[in-house]
DNA sequence: AAATAAATTTAGGTTAGTCTAAAAAATAAT
DNA sequence: ATTATTTTTTAGACTAACCTAAATTTATTT
């Protein structure tokens, strides 16, 4: 078994390794608000684990086995994520700290029965992707919205900045999952946009925000 | 904030003192499965931080402060028992070790609102009285089915053993939560019991289990 | 290509929680 | 009332996860 503190860092570097070849210690230690020796010390340990694969001053990556614990902790973070918001009443602001906890929790039988009560959900509230008990992850290829165009319709499916700060002004704006945003129109000068939510009158969004939602084409 | 192992100190502590007027450090030292120094070290600590009154080779009780963690512990673990077999099909025999986990994620909405969800139970699987949100505990006054007499009819309110095996055992014989037992015949040699449970064909059972199974008189 | 800067690792320490072995106190037995 | 036994505490060490400060390696300038 691994201990809370290695689940963390593979979810971690499972995160920050997205897409580039490796991961650098002092990202590691951004991230997890720590220093960058005691990301060495754990970098070591997760490597003679097998977890990952270390090579001195130039960066680390998951192993095959690695990933999988990964996997199946962000699995459990998003199921729970789902929980708290579809059975107990959550805002999708208020779940992530406590769904850091519960994906620590360790019972197989209790991720297979979440998962049943709640439907075998595809994604969770924020529209990221639950991946499947095998570990595979089914990702929705959407855009951001500061992508789109002046009289284009979408959906919204996600968000990319997951802040309290920033959910909380999506919602109160209507802007919330599967939610229909229609592009009134765009300001030349600094790309913000007067878009329609669920065909109600129109509201403005800054660039900044446009650049943190997305949508997929309609 | 107290750590899980803190916690759990406190919840044996709180087990092991009721109705005694202090708790020995070898009792709590088997109850943990650790080793009597490690237990004077932690009582060390937890007499430091006012949580419990520790008296040097005496023994130990818990503060107004304590107990109050304790029970808060203990809330939670009952309301997980009771969510885990209402809502995700666990049986009572199953519950306990997630259970263990689960007492210490540290939400008050999440407790909240489980609570809520279950709508307010009592009891929780076992029968065991759920604390309410200000640490008051509400004992339902039952006694042994051991005591009763022949021809008595009873319900069933508790259990006296936990563990899986017996759980298991009782499930089996119909014997659950609520069950209706009527005692047909009583052997004067080895006090084992003829019971009809729910109206059924009567069964058999051990002085043994009758002396673990609580009832009230119907 | 040497010098400087930045990133990373090593060395040595700290804290929480555990342990074993020895010392001290309390209890039981003669 | 001594002696023996049991219980409890102290002393000293260990591991996991962290830290600071120093050393080392890599990257960047000049």
């Amino acid at each position: 078994m691994n201990s809370f503190t290695e689940e963390n860092y593979l979810k971690s570097i499972y995160k920050l390794v997205s897409g580039k070849e490796a991961v650098t210690t002092n990202a590691i230690a951004e991230k997890m608000n720590t220093k960058a020796a005691s990301v060495t010390d754990m970098l070591k340990k997760l490597s003679d684990k097998k977890l990952i694969k270390y090579e001195k001053y130039y960066g680390v990556k998951l192993t095959a086995k690695g990933e999988k614990v990964a996997l199946n902790i962000i699995r459990k973070h998003r199921l729970w994520e789902m929980f708290l918001v579809e059975k107990l009443e959550f805002g999708w602001d208020e779940v992530h700290d406590v769904a850091e906890q519960l994906e620590h929790i360790d019972s197989e039988k209790l991720v297979a029965q979440i998962d049943k009560f709640l439907n075998y959900p595809k994604v969770d509230p924020h529209g990221d992707p639950i991946p499947d008990s095998n570990g595979k992850l089914h990702i929705q290829k959407s855009q951001l919205l500061s992508t789109f165009r002046k009289n284009d319709n979408c959906l919204m499916t996600g968000v990319v900045d997951h802040s309290p700060a920033f959910l909380q002004y999506l919602a109160k704006a209507s802007l919330t999952l599967g939610c229909e945003i229609k592009i009134k129109e765009i300001n030349d000068f600094d790309r913000s946009q007067q878009i329609s939510v669920n065909k109600a009158t129109p509201v403005f969004i800054s660039n900044e925000v446009a650049k943190n939602i997305l949508v997929t084409a309609k």
